[in-house]
RNA sequence: GGGAGCGUACCAAAGCGGCCAACUGGGCCAGACUGUAAAUCUGGUGGCUCUGCCUUCGUAGGUUCGAAUCCUACCGCUCCCA
């Protein structure tokens, strides 16, 4: 196995990662690899949870990409035990236990999501219940023998809560250990994640160090934020865009991203480099903007359908604001036509709304109109006669094509 | 084991016997503006057969003409003591 310099290497490595503990090791164990042929580990968990892959878990598998690119040894952990106990992290208090069938689905679901960032056969992939699964309490002691409380409560997430009064379980306080105890047993070299994994990280030093074996360093990205621009990208924030949307679908997220994100995501979900990126969005925010959307699209679907999302967007929302020329068709039947009250016609026949009273406010504000953006409905009351081909909105993203039938 | 607090809508947080479907802020939705960015302004934000009616304030009972507000039990969380 040969591999690029040092310093290129370590270039390519630094790119949009925030944070590398510790630093000073990494080109030392870059230079051993070089020099032995011998590829890095290169760790990276999951917890098969049914997980969304969106554009915030692609980064730090692009940085593992990245690392098979250069000849690296990728290893997946599948947190196949973990997941069983169900992570009490975060706001998900109420998540369900999971069954070992529906782990093994998820899992695979997963790596087929995986499968669009890195070259997935050539990459290790293990199961941490083949090692927690074999443990008994004797070896759970003596593994939380290494671990004290105010070690603990050094982390960042912990001591915000403690001092907030918030709960803390105790099997939270294993799930670190366990992240750890993984790298330990697949003999990690490096470990890619979020920051907020500096914990578990770091903690993993430890108990390699106890078991005599090499430590790993850390290479954390920073948190990708959504599409609110504030928050860390989720799917339980709902500000995210899912790698298995639709080009288009993408594209009209995109656009609605914060200007101020956009080097971030240029950095962290791009190859463009920085100052050309800043350039960009200096000279022309907008195409800057447009520019960033097609680059990711085109990653997974391709540069034609990402051009094709972009051109439609202009044309449907961006500056020409004519129709989208796909609106869903609902069928309504022709007896009907002229017989339904706006309010019954919008919530009732069309169900653009999920209450009555939501139809109800949103008629009331001036947010339904018929055929044009200016042919505006208010009176909740009013018959409306319906014609074949008839567009109708209820709001923005709600708009529909009447196609009467008998 | 003992003691003290707390539990309100998506979140935070008022209300502490009638004027409460419940102040306020955030979020979100809609409208104006616009690059479906930001900023700004306006309105809205339990449900319904909607000028009225129905169901909500941890859960279950109770007191009262009337309870989110008082009482009892239970559940949960936090803190202090042991």
């Amino acid at each position: 196995m040969s591999f690029p310099p040092v310093a290129e290497q370590l270039a390519l490595i630094r790119r949009g990662v925030e944070k590398i503990v510790p630093e000073a090791e990494l080109a030392a164990k870059l230079e051993r690899s070089l020099k032995t042929g011998q590829p890095l580990r290169v760790k990276y968990g999951i917890d098969p949870t049914g997980i969304d892959v969106h554009l915030g878990h692609t980064v730090p598998l692009r940085k593992l990409r990245q690392f098979q690119e250069l000849g690296h040894q990728p290893v997946i952990i599948i947190g196949n035990y973990t997941a069983l106990v169900g992570d009490p992290s975060g706001r998900d208090q109420a998540r369900v236990r999971l069954t070992q069938e529906q782990v093994e689905r998820n899992a695979v679901d997963y790596l087929n999501q995986v499968g669009k960032v890195i070259d997935i056969s050539k990459a290790e992939v293990v199961r941490n219940g083949d090692w927690f699964g074999a443990m008994n309490f004797l070896n759970v002691l003596e593994l939380c023998s290494k671990v004290t409380v105010a070690q603990m409560l050094t982390r960042d997430d912990f001591a915000k809560r403690y001092a907030a009064d918030s709960p803390i379980y105790l099997h939270e306080c294993l799930y670190p250990i366990m992240q750890a105890w993984d790298s330990v047993k697949i003999r990690a070299d490096i470990e890619l994640g979020g920051t907020e994994q500096l914990y578990s990280f770091m903690l993993a030093r430890d108990l390699q160090r106890d078991q005599n074996l090499p430590q790993q360093i850390g290479v954390m990205s920073p948190i990708l934020v959504g599409l609110d621009g504030v928050r860390r990208m989720g799917k339980s924030l709902g500000n995210y865009i899912g790698i298995g949307e639709a080009a288009y679908e993408m594209m009209k997220k995109f656009m609605q991203l914060p200007d101020q994100c956009m080097k971030m995501y240029y950095e962290l979900l791009t190859e463009v480099s920085l100052e050309s990126a800043e350039q960009q969005i200096a000279s022309n925010p907008k195409d800057a903007k447009v520019n960033l959307a097609k680059l990711v699209m085109a990653d997974y679907h391709g540069a034609t359908a990402a051009e094709e999302a972009a051109n439609r967007w202009q044309n449907e929302i961006g500056g020409n604001k004519s129709l989208p020329t796909d609106l869903p068709e609902v069928t309504v039947s022709r007896a009907k036509a002229a017989t339904l009250k706006l309010v019954e016609l919008v919530f009732n026949e069309l169900k653009l709304t999920d209450t009555s009273s939501d139809a109800r406010r949103l008629i009331g504000q001036g947010g339904v109109w018929i055929d044009d953006r200016e042919n505006k409905l208010t009176d909740i009351n009013a018959v409306i006669t319906l014609t074949d081909g008839m567009i109708l909105a209820a709001g923005k993203k709600k708009i529909v094509r009447i196609k009467l039938v008998d």
